[in-house]
DNA sequence: GCCATAAGATAGTGATCAATAACTATCTAG
DNA sequence: CTAGATAGTTATTGATCACTATCTTATGGC
């Protein structure tokens, strides 16, 4: 209903746009129930036509993964560099990736159905390397804060990188299922202190400012 | 492969058998890969056979989501009970609710499964139910914490639930996406401390046992 | 203005799936 | 022993889906 009059796209910019309604559509009713008529409606063309330009389904929603992949990491990376020390940095980033969320609400669903990594092997090697990289750096993060004492020492840096993206899996799967009662970004801001307080050296003297 | 001989059940025996096969072929092969079809192989009769039991295939979901969440209930309500103080309890909560899960694999992605709940307003209705249920819980103990001297005074206990939600949630993400590599039970051990980190009272004096 | 090429339209294909109708085997109460 | 009730089978339906082969039209270089 956006969009159903352009036409006659060059295929770069048709492959872009069906890469983009497929995100918008799966935001609006879910991965799996997306088909390539729903993505051929959207743009204004035939089902046929989403096939000139993908050689199967999977292949869009590889593209899919991929482009969420280059945008989310150039995100969080240059959020992260604006940070004055580890925690900021890891603040930034958090803030970030909920504002880029709540610009793309489908992000996670792609990232986490099992309908897409559960049947192709290559698409769950794409989510692995995705999770396993934004992990990392998580970690690295805090073992930066360690070094600065901004962080206990005694912190299992690993377990902490697995609690913080699951506080944003939780984020979205709240405001998932509560709709419109809850919004996301309220929901971080009141959430992330809790996160921050289970890695923060205690009180005494705080670090906030090297 | 499990059981194809098996026949002539009564309807509350079959009923229960069509709940027990779901589950267990949701864990392997995701919830909305689950046919009619399958569940009918898996017991040893006819696909129409299902249809004698109820009257859709939302029915069972159905079935299946008030199974899940009376005996999660059961397994939480009998593990925070055995606590001695209201960290115990939640502590005892996590890891019931982990072992759990262990058993029925299927349970976290069912509950979170939008192909389910983005579908049929009554099943959201359910799932709701079940979340806010379990986070009020979860903030309930928090808050018999804060009397008790156990938990920062200044926790955001709401927002604390939401962390620990979050927790699960990303404890399961990561053993389904990186299946074999890291276990559950293993994972939640070392990620548990972390969390409850983010609320106990600092370190001085430390209340323990009260 | 002509034409090669790329983009899209048209019209299918076979496969899969939930649901149903009509029929049959099995159990149980009297 | 029999009759009704119950559980399961067989066979089919209509809908939906990804994908494809063939035809049509728009666009840009010359």
């Amino acid at each position: 209903m956006s969009e159903a009059v352009r036409k006659r796209l060059g295929a770069d910019e048709r492959r872009e746009e069906i890469i983009r309604v497929t995100l918008e559509l799966a935001a609006r009713q879910g991965v799996d129930d997306v088909t390539t008529q729903d993505m051929a409606q959207a743009m204004g063309v035939t089902q046929g036509a989403v096939f000139r330009h993908f050689p199967s389904k999977d292949a869009i929603w590889m593209a899919v993964m991929l482009w969420v992949r280059d945008r989310m990491m150039a995100v969080l990376t240059r959020a992260a560099a604006q940070g004055r020390d580890p925690l900021d940095s890891l603040q930034r980033m958090f803030f970030a990736h909920i504002a880029f969320i709540a610009g793309h609400p489908a992000i996670p669903r792609v990232l986490t159905s099992e309908h897409l990594h559960g049947r192709n092997a290559v698409l769950r090697q794409v989510v692995t390397e995705i999770m396993l990289a934004y992990e990392a750096k998580i970690a690295h993060l805090l073992q930066d804060g360690q070094v600065q004492k901004q962080v206990r020492p005694d912190l299992d840096t690993q377990a902490a990188a697995t609690l913080y993206i699951g506080m944003i899996q939780g984020l979205v799967l709240q405001t998932s299922i509560l709709r419109g009662q809850r919004t996301l970004a309220a929901e971080a801001a009141r959430t992330f202190p809790v996160f921050l307080a289970a890695v923060r050296t205690p009180s005494p003297t705080q670090g906030t400012h090297p």
